[in-house]
RNA sequence: GCGCCCGUAGCUCAGCUGGAUAGAGCACCAGACUACGAAUCUGGGGGUCGGGAGUUCGAAUCUCUCCGGGCGCGCCA
């Protein structure tokens, strides 16, 4: 596939021209080249785009920036899409190209439709995203759900990039917390066979749990009842969780979140769960393994194999003090050999694993399915445990694989300026369902990705269903409703245009577009052309709020063109008494339209046809 | 006390991994519609990038150090 990405050819002819002079002998063999780029220029008195290549190779070589830059720039001047360079600055070279350039930028957005900017950047790399894993206790808050959108669209962005992605929700089933969920699951059974039931501290008090205790009646009667805990807590756990795990599967489904694996915690240890049997999936079980029995046993002995694991003490905890701490011998894990502050615990004083250990064995079970880029996204209470699980994985991969760990932080929840009140009753927090029934999935999702995931987010519900300019989510999707009603007038004015087909985008990337020359019009072109590079980019530094920044900014320059029609009868997008102007024009609306569809589809929100 | 994250315009936030004179929205002021949807647009004022030092051609960005805010600190998950 040949590169479309104008910006990523220019850098080449740079790095060509470079070439050049290395065979010429101006420039010593043997540079590294790594370092140069080239961007699009803030200022448009600075060209097009600007690359550093003549202040980077200078300093390796001991030359003059400026006289090397001369050197550089005579060799772009004769390349074919160049119109004009200079020199600026420290050594600045800024290359202007021809609008033929940002046309045939415009004619493979047009062609590629809601594909444009699709990348093979990552190569077909495995990469597993874990997202969400709220432990399954109750329904998602919209502290969850943020990271769900997060890690949905990152899975998206990843995939558009061209790597191969799985997306993956790891279920806390095990542990402590899902035997008083059980525990609390039973109180409402009891209640459900008409007791009267005050929930006591330290329970579940959801009523959620209602449900799970009828259906435990309807399934089993009055048998539960009578028989000792060890008897009725696997069965009623197991229910619960079930019940959980298929909310939890609704509210991610209301804001358009899917997971490709969903992976037990328990079966590390227990070695059988099956997922098809708890999610009621037909079959397509495809990225979670068969585990053999304890998987934790298996990790701490691979570990205790590298002498990564010992028998040791570690110093009181400092800060808050524990009030049972115990000096004590204990298994621990080498983690401070990767980094890590202090060694880590991965057993309790009884025994059983600690959380962190089933965790070391869940990274496990990632690497040996074939990932060597792991991401996981967790919340921002959970950032003094990055440095452990990075440090475990270097361990259980010998250093193969790479964890990144995005950090999710706080949703502050606002109607109109003032602050949510949440519901007094304990454990009530204020769910996604909620806030996706009020404002839409668009808006969550949107407004979810519209901030750098490790910046707290405001979110307010009023002003999210505005219709101003002040709302982007509305704002960018007008953008894409109002290029829409731009084809359905011209259809309307003009008849016999070549907008009414299926064919649309082939028809109009045929076009003559030389009559794009506004001086807008081509900053609206070289917008469009910077999409697949910011793509890229935003791929690989994992972070998909550039896409919603971004499109936030080319709906701004659409809108702005359009206007300015108001005035300027002359720049209207459809010139009734000139068809081939009108063509040419349309064909940039439609290349806003592409990339409006292929953005909006990478943050899952909906790019309307119209807005009502 | 230690670790991680954050600190950019009155407010909410970007700043493309070190580039040129630091940007956008809101708010404020002044303007543009007999409409390709004004649900929009144009212009203006507003900044010691928390403070200081360092690294270099060049720092909001990297390092150190203070200040301020958030989160976390064996066996909970």
């Amino acid at each position: 596939m040949t590169d479309k990405n104008i910006f990523s050819v220019m850098l080449e002819r740079v790095r060509a021209a470079n070439d050049a002079l290395v065979a010429s002998g101006v420039l010593p063999a043997g540079i590294d080249q790594s370092r140069i780029g080239i961007e699009a220029s803030r200022d448009a008195a600075h060209g097009d785009m600007a690359t550093n290549a003549a202040m980077v190779l200078a300093k390796q070589v001991g030359k003059n920036p400026r006289e090397l830059a001369d050197a550089i720039a005579a060799r772009l001047r004769v390349e074919p899409l160049v119109a004009r360079v200079e020199i600026a600055g420290p050594g600045f070279i800024n290359l202007t190209l021809k609008p033929a350039a940002w046309v045939s930028a415009l004619r493979a957005a047009v062609l590629a439709g809601g594909d444009y900017g699709r990348s093979t950047i990552g190569g077909g790399e495995p990469i597993n995203v874990e997202y969400v894993s709220a432990n399954p206790t109750g329904p998602m808050h919209v502290g969850h759900c943020r990271g769900a959108v997060f890690g949905d669209a990152l899975a998206n962005l990843l995939v558009f990039a061209g790597y191969d992605v799985t997306r993956e929700y790891y279920i806390n089933d095990a542990g402590a917390q899902v035997d008083v969920l059980a525990r609390s699951a039973y109180l409402r059974y009891r209640e459900a066979l008409g007791e009267t039931i005050d929930i006591p501290d330290g329970f579940y008090p959801g009523a959620y749990l209602k449900e799970c205790g009828a259906a435990l009646v309807s399934d089993y009667g009055a048998i539960l009842k009578h028989q000792p805990e060890a008897q009725w807590l696997p069965i009623v756990r197991e229910r619960a969780i079930r019940m959980m795990v298929a909310e939890i599967r609704n509210d991610l489904m209301a804001l358009g979140v899917v997971h490709d694996v969903f992976f037990s915690e328990r079966s590390l240890v227990e070695g059988e769960f099956d997922a098809a049997a708890l999610f009621e999936r037909e079959g397509e079980d495809d990225g979670a393994p068969e585990p053999p029995v304890d998987q934790v046993a298996a990790t701490i002995d691979q570990l205790r194999a590298a002498d990564l694991v010992y028998e040791g003490r570690l110093p009181p905890p400092k800060g808050a003090p524990v009030d049972d701490w115990e000096d004590r011998k204990q298994t621990l894990f080498r983690s401070t050999r990767f980094g890590d502050d202090v060694d880590r615990p991965l057993r309790k004083s009884d025994g059983s694993y600690t959380y962190f250990a089933s965790d070391i064995a869940y990274h496990r079970s990632k690497v040996a399915r074939g990932f060597h880029v792991l991401i996981d996204v967790w919340g921002a209470d959970h950032g003094g445990y990055v440095k452990r699980m990075q440090a475990a994985v270097a361990a259980i991969s010998g250093g193969k694989a790479e964890l990144d760990v995005k950090l999710i932080q706080l949703v502050k929840l606002l109607r109109a300026g003032a602050p949510v009140k949440m519901s007094k009753r304990a454990g009530e927090l204020v769910l996604s369902r909620d806030v996706v029934n009020e404002v839409g999935r668009n808006a969550v999702r949107f407004m979810m990705l519209y901030r750098k995931n490790d910046a707290v987010l405001e979110f307010d519900l009023a002003k999210v269903i505005e219709q101003s300019r002040d709302n982007p989510v509305f704002y960018v999707q007008y953008a894409h409703a109002r290029a829409q009603s731009v084809f359905r007038n011209a259809r309307a004015l003009i008849p016999g245009l070549p907008v009414e087909t299926d064919a649309r985008r082939q028809r109009l990337a045929e076009a003559g577009l030389d009559r794009l020359n506004d001086a807008a019009e081509l900053a609206l072109m070289r917008r469009i052309a910077q999409f697949p590079g910011l793509v890229e980019a935003a791929a690989l530094a994992h972070e998909p709020h550039r896409i919603a920044f971004y499109l936030y900014e080319l709906a701004s320059e659409f809108h702005a063109q359009w206007t300015r029609g108001q005035g300027s009868p002359h720049l209207r997008f459809i010139i009734q008494n000139d068809p081939q102007l009108t063509i040419a024009r349309l064909t940039m609306v439609e290349g806003v339209v592409s990339v409006l569809a292929a953005g909006l589809a990478l943050l899952g929100v909906d790019a309307p046809d119209e807005m009502r």
